[in-house]
This record gives structure tokens, sequence and C-alpha cells, in this order.
DNA sequence: GCGTCCATCTAGTCTGCAGA
DNA sequence: TCTGCAGACTAGATGGACGC
């Protein structure tokens, strides 16, 4: 139970399965008797409106936005009216739901719910991209198979729904829009607070892997434009010079899938943090031959990704992996000569601004961007000797622990504060908890800055951030 | 090994068609 | 003519494969 908040004094058996106990005083009814359809249409000078899943619905920017779609005849669209519900029917088991910013057009794919007297449309939009709720939704919808369901009118309007009286279905919608800010403005503190983070790693390593550990050593010319200068007695070498070989994974493995067998690494493996991302194997049953050996990668391989957006993406093989594995053709395979490089360090370089500025993709006519091998080896590295490259690695390795660690705590936070909204909203929309005189005590809309209506947490599009919290009396 | 193109997946949206 | 239905389309990302 969310610590502050109580349930209500009584509760009776709302007759409905998925609903359980309401409280004494709310009733269950159909959305048919909240809400009447909207059908007006030959309104085609209306801005034209959108519902997406994450940030429900808005104005369609035609210019920032990748997708101008839209219907030759405007005279189609359907008119929605500011605080007008509309859905998407072919989304809305997926929550694609939302209130009318502004008066506007949707497609006529969509439905317009009008708000009868006593509905308060943001409790009820609250209510409908609830787990519970789009679970109900998608016993209402139809379609031949799941992705195809569809919620027809007809269907959405025999769906019972919980309903407070109006009063209090204002003074929640004004407790969740409270509360939702404070979380949505500490979610992007804590965004920020990983981006300064990754901006200090990047730093320490550029200044690692440029300058070495010793603040007083004595400088040169690089004779490298970008690169500016290194210590005295360090050397610029392609990397050519610093690798046994280097490969780009083969191709043809698909018919080798298999549900077990070895690994077949492929762009999505490749993080960004230098380690391999096995949440998802595709295993395989390699073919005999030389091919598969040539591309089979050993501990202390790097692989970087060579084409699409992973572009650059550089994992070092510090351990034994646990099978043997081979990389597809969008992985460059490089085996480091370890009498000239130690590979953890030729991976940190890869991996601080020396890569990420030779490493930039190249765009092509084609339909992917990329690197080419001789791209790869002919990249400039600046090398110590291998004694201090070991120095380097190790203080990187204990650095960069302490700051992974720092980062995984922020992002199992955010991960956390989701979970807690989610988790309050549907307690809150269905009655488990009573949140009547909490909203009295809010301070006045007018004290608040920020627009209502965002159902996107993660919008980067509000003003500077404070760590407000939510009074403690009300929530943990 | 490389440059290029095709196939597939996903999310959002549009539209043709049959029946009322 | 209107409406519901469900397949088709668009665009971006990424994996797979062809031809040189």
């Amino acid at each position: 139970m969310i610590d502050g908040l109580k349930p209500y004094p009584g509760y009776k058996d709302s007759g409905v399965a998925w609903l359980g106990e309401v409280p004494g005083h709310w009733e269950v009814r159909r959305n048919g008797r909240l809400f009447s359809q909207r059908n007006d249409t030959g309104f085609p000078d209306l801005p034209i409106l959108e519902v997406s899943l994450r940030s429900g619905v808005c104005v369609r920017d035609f210019d920032a936005s990748s997708r101008k779609q839209v219907m030759r005849d405007r005279a189609m669209y359907k008119r929605a009216l500011r605080g007008d519900i509309t859905y998407n029917k072919m989304r809305m088991w997926q929550g694609a739901v939302g209130v009318a910013p502004v008066d506007g057009l949707i497609s006529p794919a969509y439905v317009v719910a009008r708000p009868l007297a006593g509905t308060e449309p943001s409790y009820f939009v609250y209510l409908y991209r609830t787990a519970v709720y789009v679970d109900e939704v998608d016993n209402f919808s139809r379609g031949i198979v799941k992705d195809r369901n569809r919620l027809y009118w007809e269907r959405f309007k025999q769906i019972p729904t919980p309903y407070p009286p109006a009063v209090e279905q204002a003074a929640i919608v004004r407790f969740l829009d409270y509360a939702d800010r404070r979380i949505r403005r500490s979610i992007r503190t804590k965004q920020k607070l990983i981006k300064l983070l990754e901006e200090q790693k990047q730093a320490i390593i550029h200044r690692a892997a440029t300058r070495g550990l010793d603040p007083s050593v004595r400088l040169k010319p690089s004779g490298v434009e970008w690169l500016g200068e290194v210590p005295e007695h360090w050397v610029v070498s392609p990397v050519r010079r610093l690798i046994s070989f280097a490969t780009s994974g083969s191709r043809g493995w698909a018919e080798f899938y298999s549900d077990e067998g070895d690994i077949f690494l492929q762009s999505g493996n490749l993080g960004r943090s230098m380690a391999l991302n096995l949440s998802f194997i595709q295993r395989v049953r390699p073919p005999d031959g030389a091919e598969g050996e040539r591309t089979r990668v050993e501990c202390d391989d790097l692989l970087l990704c060579i084409t699409g957006a992973l572009t650059g993406n550089v994992v070092h093989v510090a351990d034994e992996l646990p099978a043997p594995s081979y990389v597809n053709q969008h992985v460059a395979l490089i085996r480091p000569n370890r009498a000239a490089v130690i590979p953890r360090y030729l991976a940190y370089a890869f991996h601080s601004q020396i890569g990420r500025i030779q490493f930039k993709s190249v765009e092509y006519d084609g339909t992917k961007q990329g690197l080419g091998l001789d791209d790869v080896k002919s990249a400039l590295i600046p090398i110590p000797t291998l004694s201090e490259q070991s120095a380097i690695c190790a203080k990187l390795d204990a650095t960069l622990d302490r700051l992974a660690a720092s980062l995984e705590s922020v992002q199992r936070e955010i991960a956390l504060l989701h979970e807690y909204r989610t988790r309050l909203i549907a307690d809150v929309v269905t009655g488990k908890l009573d949140v009547r005189e909490a909203a009295l005590l809010l301070p006045d809309e007018s004290e608040e800055s920020e627009p209502l209506n965002e159902a996107d947490p993660e919008r980067e599009d509000v003003a500077e951030d404070n760590l407000d919290t939510l009074p403690e009396e009300t929530l943990a």
C-alpha cells in the first residue's frame, strides 16, 4: 500500500471480476452511459490530431514528424472538440487513448467519445490506460489475431467502468496530475544525471587515452589536427599496425539458426558500454569448414559494429564466452597483436572520442550507413608503452566500475519510479486508495507551471527541473 | 570484403469493399 | 450513402544476401 494514503472507509462488490471491490458510494456504469459517440465531419480547416501510445492526443506536427501521411479529403476526418476522448480502434488494447487538447480532426478510423454530464474525461483516460482495463479492452476487442484486434464503439460502450461521483473524479485527476508532474520531473532529473555521468565517463577515458596518468608529462604535437598534443614518449599508430587481423563476419547463417548450440553475435549484442549484451542470443549450428572458424570469436577480441545506427559500438571480449561464438557481417572482428597493444587499452581507445571521431559512420546511397574494414585499419590511435597501457586500463577499470555502479543505481531508481507511477494510478482510479483529502491539500493550479495531459513521462519538453517530491504525508 | 539492395518487423495510419 | 471491417500502406531500423 502507498504510504500516507489510506483505503476508503467502506467497500462493496462491484460485480465486475477484474475490478473487485469498489468504494461503497461508487457506481459501476457501462461506457455508453458516460460518453456518446461524436461523428461530426466536414471541418477541413481544423488542425489534425493524432493519438500515440506514448504521448496521448496531440496536434500532428508536419514539420517535426517523419510521418506526413494525410488523407486527400479532409472532409472525411472526424471533429473532436477539446475535452473529448479519442481512441485508436486498432491500438486501444495497447492504451492508445487520450483527451483532445484542442478542437481538431482525427482519422475516420478513430472513435471520438463526447463526455456526458458528470464525466471527467481525464479520470477515464487514466483508468483506460491501466493494465487491468487494457486487458478488459482486449476481451471486448475483435480481430482475426491479437495484433488485429479492434475496439468498436458498440463494444466500447458495453464495457463496465467504475464511476465515482463527479467531484471525486475531479479530485482524483487533480491528485494524479500533481503526482504525475512530480514523478516525471524526478525521472527527467535522473535522466540528466545519467547523461552527465556518461559525459564524465567519456571525459575520463579520453583524458587517459590521450594524456596518460601523469599530469606533469611533457607533451608534443601529435601531428593529427583533431588529436592535438600527446605525451612526448607516445607514438600515434594506425590500427593496422596494432592488430593481427580484422575481418567482418560472414553471411548466409540464417539456415544454421537453431534453438540451441553456438552463439551468433549481431549488432544488437554490442552494447554502448564495451560489454556484450547477452540478454538475447541467437543460437546456431555452425557450418563445418574454414568459414565458421574465420569468424569465431576468441577471448580478448574486439567486436566493432560497422553498419547501421549502432556503428562505432565496441565490445572487448574480456572473458570466455559460454559457447563458441561467431559474428554476422555487420560486426567487425578485430584481434589485437598483444606484442603491440593491450586489447583492453585498444577497446578503451575505440570507445573514447578517438574512436567516435574516426568511426563516425559513412553514409552512402544505399539503405545503410557504415564503416569499411579499411576505415577501421586506418584509424589513428595514440599508444604509450605496454606497462603504461596496463596501468591506464587498471585505473580506468577501477574508476569506471564506480561510475557504472552509480549509473546502474540511477537506472534502477528510474525503473522504480515508473513502477510506482503505474501502481499509484491503478490503485487510485480503481478506488483502492482514497485521495480526496490529499487532493484538497495540493497547491493551486496557478502555482503549477507545467501543462497537463502529458502521458509520456520521458518527454524532454519541459522547463528546468527540480527535485521536488510529493508531500511526505501523502506519498513515500 | 565491399557496396548495395531486399526482406522483415513495428507502430501508426489509410482506404477499399461489402452489407445495411 | 453510410458504416463497419480488415487488409494495405508508410517509414524507420536492422538483418540477410547478391554480385562484383
